[in-house]
DNA sequence: CCATTTTACTCAGCGAGCTGAACAATACTG
DNA sequence: CAGTATTGTTCAGCTCGCTGAGTAAAATGG
């Protein structure tokens, strides 16, 4: 049968569980007014600012795609984006009073919530088969 | 550092690891004319014709999104849409012979190439892992 | 049998990924 | 120092997810 998750390719199990629990995580998020993109990318300035291209590396995205993202974070007033004066091709991009407010909130919720992930057997031998993965296919 | 994959949610690493494995086949894929979405429909009428919103369902994707990619099948000529004659609701979404002669090549190009999710230390694991998420998030 | 509900699909619109091409600012180099 | 290359960002345009709303056909039920 064809609907039978055995015979799926391991590729295909991977993005269709992903998609699966992102959704599930995503649904909360935009109660709070986030998205899965702009959570990633708010995790990677908690620490302080940094350029555009700087978090789309470690976001593992296109800088195209960061800068739409960040456009969108930026909108909601959840960071700034200035030039850089030191570079003016650069965009320092820092997070704002409510963006470290609404980001602290969705790590909590992160870690206290029941993950969706957590459902599995073994879920850190998930977590380290993912890293490997990710390791393995730099951009 | 927020660069350390070891920071990252085990849900952050799903999408990523997905969405990276993803776009490694799908470039082979594209060089052949057919998408990841396309092919993952065409796996669920191989064996024979069905409607969308069967297809859509063993694929764990929304009629809407099916509806598109059926739709970018059937311009490619890789499958027929006819008005199933017993319930004119349905759409009887059937294979072609181009459609299933690229089918066939895929799944052996996908068989024989090295698989990116191979990489991984224990890939047995991995595949039964990714079972038993996308069992438990049923849509 | 007609009215209502359910089913199957489509349309519109959005976010998030991608590629390719353009642009301005900086860095290199002869 | 002028000319070229590189860097950082944006614009245009595509696919693929999603939701919400609309339509036509079939099923239900009073």
């Amino acid at each position: 049968m064809t609907d039978d998750l055995e015979s799926w390719p391991t590729g295909r199990l991977l993005s269709t569980a992903a998609r699966l629990v992102e959704q599930a995580w995503e649904s909360t998020l935009r109660a709070h007014g986030l998205t899965h993109a702009g959570l990633v990318a708010l995790h990677t300035i908690a620490d302080g600012p940094r350029s555009q291209r700087e978090i789309a590396r470690a976001c593992r995205v296109t800088d195209q795609t960061m800068s739409r993202t960040v456009e969108h974070l930026e909108r909601s007033a959840l960071v700034t984006r200035t030039v850089d004066p030191a570079d003016e091709r650069r965009m320092r991009v820092q997070i704002t009073e409510s963006g470290n407010e609404l980001y602290r909130a969705m790590i909590e919720l992160e870690r206290t919530d029941a993950q969706p992930t957590a459902v599995v057997s073994d879920p850190g031998t998930l977590r380290s088969l993912l890293i490997e993965l990710v390791r393995s296919a730099q951009r």
